[in-house]
DNA sequence: CTCGGGTACTGTATCGATTCAGAGCCGTTA
DNA sequence: TAACGGCTCTGAATCGATACAGTACCCGAG
């Protein structure tokens, strides 16, 4: 038989009220009868007010969902999601609020929509949202707010946004890989196809690829390419089966041990980049001399292993989208926020060898 | 104005029970009535029952909490802290539960009890429990179930405890390295002290040391080398500020370049191991052959990089952990767990040289 | 002596569901 | 035909707190 606030009242003749103001209003009572209060209750060996009734009655969950696929390894070995999730617990945490892991399985369309009904929180964070777009029909009928750090035209008005200039954030990578005066390029990401593989893929056009972050960074290359006076057509695109340093690796193998070898090598992201660094190192290939590399996101990794790459603000990027999450600003204008990014430039990139 | 059980009730006229049973047993009313109820409830834009009233009145919260240092990036930068989340995770989805990241400050103690206290789960994990010592009796007042992975002993009867032989695990490494020959030891490892302190430490006696896993860790080595007729004071212990590859080359630095260089390095975890490797990388050292390299944990990458190591079950011990918590065994022998090692034996050791 | 105003506390409605005893109703069986 | 059981559904109690209107009392000003 556990303690409620009743059980204080009841032992010290007062109203449940008061108890209830001893723990969350101070101001409204007499400092000695509180003190009597929270003596009573520790003698007693009540813990505080009960955290899902006072959510019930106060209309607030007082946690952000985040959802994730299954597989939370492929969601944290990512620095970048990492450093965004800091980012998001930091704003969190300011308003006493904590975060609620919501796993999806993708595969039972049931189950995670129960999931996601079921998760006492004000609001959901989705990034990496490529999965999950059938998720946000059932958070907006339960009327919560979500973010995104995704497609901003794609997203409603009712949601909102963090994002940055995908697209532009790699036409500045390309044009300065370009500058440098390599044309035999291969760009590598992840999610360029639907399945798992880990190769080379043709695409014809770019713009139609499924996965906005993928599509729009590779249009990035596409337009410096363009804009430099080269054909699509000459273009390597490599699909990596996972974001991971390994599968980075792999998928290079192709664009390295070719006869006609690729001279840049433009990765989505900064793991994948680390990735054919390691493949470079394995085949005695100098960085920056013999194959450009260039990465995306600017993990501290990054730094130690002296790569070009973009920087993106991941950590305020979680932080801004806690806070548009716990604020919701009606303005539709705030409720859209792009952040900045800048070109890094570091000793993976340098002139093409004669 | 939202929807609730009572405006489906009303607008179909039937009792706010009936409504209740169409979401949570089907089988307590007829499929024709259930199905209006449903589509009722869909034209109304209701979106399934509330779950913190249905948290409330079930007494059950459908989460468990994680507890975590305020920096997030330190807690899942460790693929073996990932990997123990995932397993935690996975028994938490089959049981239709989720995870509330609880951050702690350590800093505040009012601010972490509080966190503590409002946080509406059903157990609480905790992991790295170095610095959450004070964080059990707030949760025991609770009255809530809480799992560890550390001190056995330590813990109290009404803790759960999923851990390992921590000792023997790392004797069996000392005992693998001797076995070479290899007589000038270090060991590196973090939280041997409490400040933030990069290099060698002087310590007398690692049955002293303050915090667990490092403690019986360097001790199991201690153990081999005492067996091996060894004398524990030709002992070189490295202390890394953190967990973490760069913390790791900075910190074996020292055994490396001084004259009498280590012949082999024992690291407490895989990530400082792989931290040693590059730092072997950067002198031209080769591991397994110039310096004997051993790790701990056996985390993927421990594979890629030929590292000898201990594996351990790091995702069954999260799921175990999670299996604990949700049921709360009552037999005393069930609440404790432990877990088996064994040694990986790969080409980062290799019989000392001549 | 009354009135205004503040302080300290009480009582009750409410948050949104679940649960459980019981009420009808209908068909079966002795 | 009465007793019984099964199927649907209802109504009221309950989970543990918070919010707000209201009461009692005291003090100083008019």
């Amino acid at each position: 038989m556990k303690a409620t606030l009743q059980t204080i009242a009841d032992e010290l003749g007062v109203s449940r009220s008061t108890v209830s103001n001893a723990y969350s209003r101070p101001d409204q009572l007499s400092p000695e009868l509180r003190e009597r209060i929270l003596e009573t209750a520790q003698r007693l060996g009540y813990a505080g007010p009960n955290p899902t009734a006072r959510s019930l009655r106060r209309g607030r969950a007082g946690a952000l969902g985040v959802l994730f696929t299954g597989n939370l390894s492929h969601a944290f070995n990512d620095p970048y999601a990492v450093q965004f999730l800091t980012g998001l617990a930091s704003a969190a945490e300011q308003r006493q609020t904590s975060l609620l892991l919501v796993p999806l399985s993708l595969d039972e369309p049931e189950a995670d929509a129960a999931a996601l009904n079921e998760a006492a929180v004000d609001g959901f964070c989705v990034y990496c949202a490529s999965g999950f777009r059938g998720s946000l029909d059932i958070i907006h009928r339960r009327g919560l707010p979500v973010v995104t750090t995704e497609n901003p035209a794609e997203a409603g008005p009712e949601s909102l946004v963090v994002s940055i200039d995908e697209r532009g954030a790699t036409r500045a990578i390309g044009d300065h890989v370009l500058g440098f005066g390599h044309r035999r390029l291969a760009v590598l990401s992840d999610y360029v196809l639907t399945e798992r593989y880990t190769g080379p893929v043709s695409v014809a056009d770019p713009e139609q690829l499924q996965y906005y972050i993928s599509r729009e960074r590779i249009c990035g290359v596409k337009d410096a390419l363009v804009a430099a006076g080269g054909s699509w057509s000459d273009m390597l695109v490599l699909n990596a089966e996972a974001n991971s340093r390994t599968a980075g690796a792999a998928a290079v193998a192709y664009a390295l041990d070719r006869a006609e070898r690729a001279t840049a090598i433009v990765a989505c992201t900064d793991v994948l980049a680390l990735g054919v660094l390691d493949a470079l190192a394995t085949r005695g290939l100098r960085p920056g001399r013999d194959v450009s590399v260039t990465g995306f996101d600017d993990i501290p990794e990054a730094a130690d292993a002296g790569l070009t790459t973009v920087r993106q603000p991941s950590t305020d990027k979680g932080r801004i989208a806690g806070e548009l999450l716990l604020d919701s600003p009606e303005d539709p204008a705030r409720r859209h926020v792009v952040l900045p990014t800048s070109l890094v430039v570091r000793a993976s990139t340098g002139p093409v060898q004669p």
